[in-house]
DNA sequence: AACCGCGCCTGTTCGC
DNA sequence: TGCGAACAGGCGCGGT
């Protein structure tokens, strides 16, 4: 599933290829994902330059030259593709004046378009309450502390929460927590400093890891992006019940928090 | 306010 | 072997 490595690395490539082009055509086949795609407000972007594309979490941003934002998430299954041709569960597909065409293409429909005014971003629902970037400058030390110092819930749940710090999802929160050797059921609080600096590393760590093999696998974006499973073979803990720990060879376990699997090991994290 | 569980959705895996 | 049940998960939402 698409993670915040892998939505950066998508980020870069629209960047590559769709920066100064302008929109000739909406088509809207199914407007059920996650939310109703707002196929009217979408047209009103057609004849309209593509200016700038940035990521906020793992949204991705479009903003066009008539000050309107098309804003995407790609949910569990969403993919973005270029390669011109038409696949099983495509849903919008986005046609430039150059011939491209971006299809929007997701199985699940967890995924979500929306579409808001520039100046608005900031406001929206969906933005305005995200929390840190975790491979940006104010992912501290200091900030960590504040973020944690009065939350109850576990730590794993915590750093999974997009209010609080986004990009980290269930997989990245285990093998993060297993690179610090921080046992997922610690109350948030209850971290100490120099806890919080090892967690805040591991978490720069893993997700940079997965963005250079996201960008490695990613590379040929043209033709296809989406799961292809790149840093599967990178896993530490996650989807490893059973097995031996790669450190000290006790079998991996798993729970569940808030109905999500957690891998850990129980001997090396405390 | 903070937290937790639910539901969305479909392809894949599991168990009888 | 075949079929239905369980599972996978990002994340907004509603209930507590």
């Amino acid at each position: 599933m698409p993670e915040l490595p892998e939505v950066e690395t998508i980020k870069k490539a629209l960047e590559q290829n769709l920066l100064d082009q302008t929109l000739s055509a909406v088509e809207v086949l199914n407007p059920k994902l996650r939310f109703k795609v707002p196929t009217k407000e979408l047209k009103a972007l057609v004849d309209h330059k593509i200016i700038s594309i940035r990521r906020r979490s793992k949204y991705l941003l479009l903003d066009f030259s008539n000050a309107l934002t098309l804003i995407i998430h790609l949910g569990m299954t969403g993919r973005l593709l270029l390669d011109g041709k038409s696949y099983k569960h495509d849903h919008v597909i986005l046609t430039f004046k150059s011939g491209q065409r971006l299809t929007y293409n997701d199985v699940r429909k967890f995924g979500l378009i929306d579409i808001c005014q520039s100046g608005d971003l900031d406001n929206h629902k969906l933005i305005k309450n995200l929390g840190i970037e975790p491979l940006e400058s104010k992912f501290t030390k200091a900030n960590l502390k504040e973020i944690f110092s009065n939350k109850s819930k576990s730590i794993k749940l915590a750093i999974m929460d997009a209010n609080l710090v986004v990009g980290v999802g269930n997989i990245y929160a285990s093998e993060s927590l297993f690179e610090s050797k921080i046992s997922p059921l610690r109350q948030a609080s209850s971290l100490k400093e120099f806890e919080i600096e090892n967690l805040r590393k591991a978490i720069i760590k893993t997700l940079k890891a997965a963005l250079k093999a996201g960008g490695s696998t990613l590379k040929d974006f043209k033709h296809l992006s989406g799961d292809s499973g790149y840093f599967q073979h990178s896993f530490l803990v996650y989807d490893r019940e059973g097995q031996a720990c790669k450190n000290c060879k006790k079998a991996i376990i798993r729970i569940k928090q808030q109905g999500r699997s957690t891998f850990y090991c129980t001997n090396c994290q405390k």
